[in-house]
DNA sequence: TCATTAAACGCGT
DNA sequence: ACGCGTTTAATGA
């Protein structure tokens, strides 16, 4: 087992739930909470698992996804730097209904289940991050399901690229996403195909800018405004004029 | 018939 | 070894 450089541990109290506790909620997340490397590919927790701790990616991306009995996979969320998940087994008790695997090497916070409790059960403040994140969570499911019904295929890449810049959901992802079109295409649903397609037009929109197995972020605030819109602007379009005035 | 898909192939990093 | 454009063969609208 790797020991988890000084500076992650400082990373994990400066989460937006941990940076205002009070200083012995604080101590005890400092104590209890595990800190874990997980190289690329490899699996944080199971599906069927009893879930026993609340998942924190300090630094990585990690994807929520499910395998049916044919084999077939899909993604649901992927959670970039900043992130946390894996509440709702926690709240309910239940085993986990998904698997968690690195995308990419990670460093991974675990909170135990019992530490997890104590806080839900004696610190409002921790309450309301939880409803924040819960209702930000479901935000952005409804804009994947509206933009998979009603939009482009183009949008529906927007909305699952915009997603993993949720500023709430995953507050220091980097710009730049270490992912390839594969995996971006399953968080999609779609093909690898018309995901590398979407994937370029995004590109011409000047909204991202591809490199070997990355996908550099030009334009976040577009990048969203797309994804709610479905309207793309390319810069070929005259509403798109240049030397705007920029604050 | 046309579009879409997964798998295969090949080139480049 | 991996990422990604392209080809191919199967499938379905």
């Amino acid at each position: 087992m790797t020991d988890a450089p000084l500076v992650l541990r400082e990373r994990l109290l400066e989460a937006p739930w941990a940076r205002d506790l009070a200083g012995p909620q604080v101590a005890r997340v400092a104590k209890e909470t595990l800190l874990v490397h997980h190289a690329s590919g490899s699996v944080i927790c199971r599906e069927g698992e009893p879930a026993l701790h609340w998942i924190g990616v300090i630094d990585g991306m990690v994807k929520v996804d499910t395998v049916s009995a044919e084999g077939r996979s899909t993604t649901f969320i992927g959670v970039s730097s900043g992130g946390w998940l894996g509440e709702g087994s926690l709240l309910k008790r239940e085993r986990r209904h998904y698997e968690v695997v690195a995308l990419r090497d990670s460093w991974i916070a675990l909170v135990p289940l019992e530490t997890f409790t104590w806080l839900f059960e004696t610190s409002l403040t921790f309450n309301h991050f939880l409803v924040h994140q819960l209702n930000a969570r479901l935000g952005q499911f409804v804009a994947v399901v509206e933009s998979c019904r009603i939009q482009t295929t183009t949008a529906q890449v927007a909305v699952c690229l915009a997603g993993l810049f949720n500023r709430e959901l995953s507050p220091q992802a980097p710009n730049v996403l270490k992912i390839s079109h594969e995996e971006l295409a399953r968080l999609c649903g779609l093909s690898r195909q018309v995901a590398g397609r979407a994937l370029h037009e995004l590109e011409q929109a000047a909204l991202v800018k591809m490199q070997y197995g990355v996908i550099r972020v030009l334009d976040v605030d577009a990048l969203h405004a797309f994804a709610r819109s479905g309207e793309l602007h390319t810069d070929s379009s005259p509403a798109r004029s240049r030397g705007l005035p920029s604050p």
